[in-house]
DNA sequence: ACGCTTTAGTAAAGCGGTTTCGTAACCGGA
DNA sequence: TCCGGTTACGAAACCGCTTTACTAAAGCGT
């Protein structure tokens, strides 16, 4: 593997006139130039980038971390962050941390190991203060889609407040009074937002939130399909279920698919994240739409502001859109019980 | 940011002392071994990666080159991979090429800058040559999935002939005979191995193949959509179709609803890949289930075997297995004419 | 013909580790 | 008491590139 004294030795200058002559940092007669760029060609000379980032200090790399890259929520935004960084120069680090602590405590090991020069960073555990404090005031990390209570670097979060109250609202205005709710673990950002939102909602209908319409404590399928079993077996079951992610309607569906109940006939649904395989379900779901390629981009651009020594804002809301498609229908039993 | 130095003059002793202490290959005594540990921890310090591999020429580092991270396939494939490479202290470079040949190249490049160790390729653009090229016989290059004509290094393909096989004598079985065939595109293994899989269950039933009932030319749902909607206008249509791939999977089944067909009571449908969204479709996908999970594992560990200077077996097949859901079953209209 | 400015380059010191070779000090045995 | 072998550690070269500081030679105006 050819170095740069080869070329060098070969085009009958300096390592240093190579060196700078590569960067830019040198104007050579064309006779010069034209010596080394046959050198270059003849010895297949490439840079060893570990050397040229050790003596730099720049990796032109970043990390991106996810809670699990298998999960099409992650998969799309990593695309888009991906594509985003490839534009910049940018290489990217992604990892999957399979929700493992320790997993992530690597992640941010990497900026010390002068791996990275910045990271975004996902996760979906609520955070004991351990990665707050890793995180600290760093000027080279980046948070997203979920919080981490406690540091003082930008965030960009979209508006789950905003977003589950415009799910509810489209329930209530379709007819609903009887609304059940499907939420995530607690301490979460998303969870208690998208949870504050949905209360909101009703509150202003002058609906009152039954608490056995409501259940919460994670984001897998299967927990979803039992509450929904659940919710269907109660005396006076609900007539529309407001699933806060895209995961908890499948389980829902899957509860409702078992009970031989219909949707939207029988009951309504409508998700959260709008996942390409929303569409896919009978009936296609009818969700919130999550701008996921614009969380991966603008997730990136924060970043390298941040590198770049700028301050970009410390908190960032990305707006969602509800998406009707045709889960949602007026209540067949109607409710005058509320 | 302390250095090895920084170490050593805190603990009174010499940068060497501390790197050969750190890396297991001296035997210091306690007192000496405690000084260093107090200094390390004192000053808080992290080895320099960078500096640490260009002086050992390792990486400790392997790439993951997949088309597009966002499908399914990749995702679950890759989330593997890195699982699998964590536990042997290996990160991982992931990246998503778009299917974008100069993006394929510059993750091959990768391998010349020394950012990596050796990396796992897949691509499912039919490669003229040049990617043959690049890799030749490089001794850290391994495929999966998707052929790479002309190169000399490992390859890890699953079973597609013969899932192709079980899925059409499925649909035989069945009791079918007019089955129709979605295809992907041109010049590639899995295309055209499935293919073959297909042809030869045909064959051996003596079903004879007619032309208008195969469509080939791409994964994108939107022709399989458009080939299910010919399928249906023709004057004897199928009674059953085998999507050779989940995503061709997912346009049959747009075509069918749209044209009101249901399935499996008017037509047949079997899919290739079982990918999670297979199971949410109404009804559930039968399909040929890949190994997407071991893809993953034993790619990273035939790659593994290679940096390690074993010779791994060039070519590796893993075994698929048919997933019986309720998206086929017996052919309605009886056919007098086969 | 001389001094001054460009032009065209170079030597050497890092970047932060690893590794080869070597040595001083101590210890036990003859 | 002297020798040979451990034990405990260090000096310096090296990995391949960048960069600062510097110089020799050419060009140029007067």
């Amino acid at each position: 593997m050819a170095t740069i004294h080869d070329v060098a030795q070969d085009a009958g200058v300096s390592p240093t006139t190579v060196s700078r002559y590569l960067n830019n940092r040198i104007e050579l007669p064309p006779s010069t130039a034209g010596r080394i760029d046959a050198a270059i060609a003849k010895l297949d000379y490439r840079p060893n980038l570990l050397a040229k980032r050790l003596s730099t200090g720049k990796t032109e790399a970043v990390g991106l971390v996810t809670p699990e890259i298998r999960e099409p929520f992650f998969a799309e935004l990593a695309s888009a962050f991906e594509d985003e960084a490839d534009r910049h120069g940018y290489t990217v680090f992604m990892s999957s941390t399979r929700s493992d602590r320790d997993r992530e405590i690597a992640s941010l090991e990497r900026l010390h190991d002068r791996h990275i020069d910045g990271l975004v960073m996902m996760t979906n555990t609520p955070d004991d203060g351990t990665l707050a404090n890793l995180i600290g005031k760093r000027k080279n990390v980046v948070i997203v889609d979920e919080d981490i209570p406690g540091v003082s670097v930008p965030r960009l979060f979209v508006e789950n407040t905003e977003g589950a109250h415009t799910a509810t609202r489209h329930l209530i205005e379709a007819g609903h009074r009887r609304i059940a709710y499907l939420g995530g673990p607690h301490g979460l950002l998303t969870v208690t937002e998208r949870r504050e939102g949905f209360l909101l909602a009703m509150n202003e209908a002058g609906i009152a939130v039954r608490p056995e319409y409501v259940a919460m404590g994670s984001f897998a399928p299967e927990l979803a399909r039992a509450a929904t079993r659940k919710f269907l077996e109660l005396p006076l079951p609900p007539t529309a279920i407001f699933a806060s992610s895209d995961y908890l309607a499948i389980g829902a569906v899957m509860g409702l698919k078992e009970a031989g109940v219909s949707v939207p006939d029988d009951i309504s649904l409508i998700g959260f994240d709008d996942m390409p395989f929303g569409a896919l379900l009978t009936p296609p779901l009818t969700a919130i739409r999550q701008p996921v390629e614009q969380l991966g981009r603008q997730g990136f651009l924060t970043l390298l502001a941040l590198l770049n020594g700028e301050a970009p804002p410390l908190l960032t809301r990305l707006p969602v859109e509800l998406i009707v498609r045709q889960s949602v229908g007026a209540p067949t039993q109607k409710d005058f019980t509320a």
